[in-house]
RNA sequence: GGGGUUGUGGUCUAGCUUGGUAUGAUUCACGGAUGGGGUCCGUGAGGUCGGGGGUUCAAAUCCUCCCAACCCCA
């Protein structure tokens, strides 16, 4: 490649300097740009096509099978509304944007929602009397805005994003707590079979839990540079927003009873999770399950035998039917050019089809993962395709795998602890798991935070190895986004 | 809050010291050639030089205020 050309590309290595890569892929694979409004960002059609994969997963493997409604709740919620739960306002308060009462010419001030519970368990409170109203599970797909002061990085942070958050109401203590635990999971099966991301499961330390929740659990991705993100959570809030928000029912023991509830988000973090992951180079890797195109079929035209060799592509694209085929027929560009193009854009499957393989009657095909070159008949090009695209969703979710498997450390001790962090290792010890030893922990470390402990948690033995009194859980470490 | 750096077609950039109406590349449009890893030639389009004010016959250039972005220090 002639050095003058290079800038077209990503210049610089993901394993050199992570953050300016991530943003060079995220741009120049046109998944996403910064907007004139700080802090925001534009989510392009390659970058909303991942989206709306998730949204297609979602809808049929979560909403559907565990019986949750789509609905939609406004994106203004009175103040008042916010301050009926002590610890939801405490927490929330501090990134709220807030439209003045002179904009609302109301009595109160109005927030742009960072969250929907209290805005939904209000409505929530005239819709349950009964134990028959119940359970009641209720998603909406939105915005939301929390007003961050960090730099935005794109997908990852920002201060308006979309998200789903469910919300559903239940009779009992036990099945709240059971289906609280069975979204997270359905979230992980997601993040494998569609993300081909690999992630830990686990319930917050009281430090890290959602503001207003009795427990959260969360699912943790770990990045390549030795940052763990959250990619979702799922609250058990308990009776707390019930009680607060005056939502009780009459069960069939005709008394009335208070009812549990919990609350589950993912976002478009994930976007950033899967680009971070899995792209190189060259530019973006996108998992095939959620790619704008699986196909970019780029011929090589020479003036002498341009027709016949367009007429293939034509009848390869034809045989793809069902998967989603660009056919790269512009006139104005080299093949070199091309390839590179969408390897930049991330489509998994490359196919070029010149007059030499017109004579033979085949294809080649290319593996964006692996860049792997195979040949087959046009005949079988369906069949091979298929099977890569598999194998290659199949083996990006391996790689991250093992990746998050090797960058598991036990320590033993505080000084095993703390060099693990520093090679920015995801730690596992055990701890007292108290919020005052917690940020002890995370000034002494530059920032080291606990992710999760895991859910098979069992009663534990031993001294917390950072502040000595008994330990309490296992507990993961990292550094995090 | 204090200090510094930088703002020039969509993008990157030359020019600023020493004032004379903006350089080149890329992008975009059209034409031709080329075509198995970012091809070349030609033609054309595109600029309130961050904004206001001042000095001057004349300001991208000098002075001043403002704005924005980035960096450093509290």
């Amino acid at each position: 490649m002639p050095e003058e050309k290079k800038d077209i590309g990503i210049t610089v290595k993901k394993q050199d300097d992570l953050p300016e890569w991530y943003e060079q892929v995220c741009l120049k694979a046109e998944l996403a740009e910064f907007s004139p409004v700080k802090g925001c960002m534009v989510i392009r059609p390659n970058g909303y096509a991942i989206w709306e994969a998730v949204q297609a997963y979602f809808n049929a493997n979560i909403i559907k099978p565990m019986g949750v409604k789509n609905a939609y709740f406004p994106l203004f919620i009175p103040e008042s509304f916010f301050h009926k739960e002590a610890e939801h306002a405490e927490g929330f308060s501090p990134e709220v944007a807030w439209l003045d009462k002179e904009i609302t010419g109301e009595g109160e001030r109005l927030a742009v929602r960072p969250t929907s519970e209290t805005i939904m368990y209000d409505s929530y409170s005239r819709w349950i009397r009964s134990h028959k109203d119940l359970p009641l599970r209720i998603n909406q797909w939105c915005n939301v805005v929390r007003w961050e002061t960090q730099a935005t990085k794109l997908f990852l942070r920002s201060r308006e994003f979309l998200w789903q958050e469910g919300h559903c109401v239940y009779a009992t203590e036990e099945e709240c707590e059971h289906e609280t635990i069975e979204y997270l999971k359905r979230y992980a099966t997601l993040c494998k079979e569609l993300l081909a991301l690999p992630v830990l499961i686990g319930r917050k330390t009281e430090k890290e839990k959602f503001a207003g929740a009795k427990t959260t659990y969360t699912i943790e991705a770990f990045m390549p540079d030795g940052k763990a993100l959250q990619c979702g959570t799922s609250h058990n809030l308990g009776q707390g927003f019930a009680k607060a928000f005056g939502i009780s029912f009459t069960g069939k023991d005709e008394k009335m009873h208070t009812p549990w509830q919990n609350s589950w988000g993912l976002s478009t973090r994930l976007i950033g999770a899967v680009i971070m992951t899995h792209s190189d180079d060259k530019g973006a890797v996108l998992p095939p399950a959620i790619a704008h195109a699986h196909v970019a079929i780029v011929p090589i035209i020479f003036e002498d035998s341009k027709e016949e060799v367009m007429e293939v592509c034509k009848t390869v694209k034809d045989r793809l039917k069902g998967l989603s085929v660009i056919l790269d027929d512009r006139d104005d560009y080299t093949a070199g050019w091309k390839f590179n193009e969408w390897e930049m854009k991330g489509v998994p499957i490359r196919i070029e089809i010149g007059p030499k393989d017109v004579a033979k009657k085949q294809v080649v095909i290319v593996r964006r993962d692996s860049g792997k070159k195979s040949v087959a008949s046009i005949d079988e090009a369906y069949k091979e395709v298929s099977v890569m695209l598999e194998s290659m969703q199949h083996d990006l979710y391996r790689k991250a795998e093992e990746f998050l498997e090797s960058s598991i450390v036990e320590a033993k001790s505080w000084k095993e602890f703390t060099d693990a962090i520093q090679k920015r290792k995801l730690v596992k010890g055990i701890f007292c798991g108290e919020i005052e030893c917690e940020d002890t922990i995370k000034d002494k470390t530059g920032g080291a935070s606990s992710r999760c402990i895991p859910l098979d948690d069992e009663p534990v033995e031993g001294n917390c190895l950072h502040c000595g009194n008994p330990a309490q859980h296992k507990i993961f470490y990292s550094k995090s986004y």
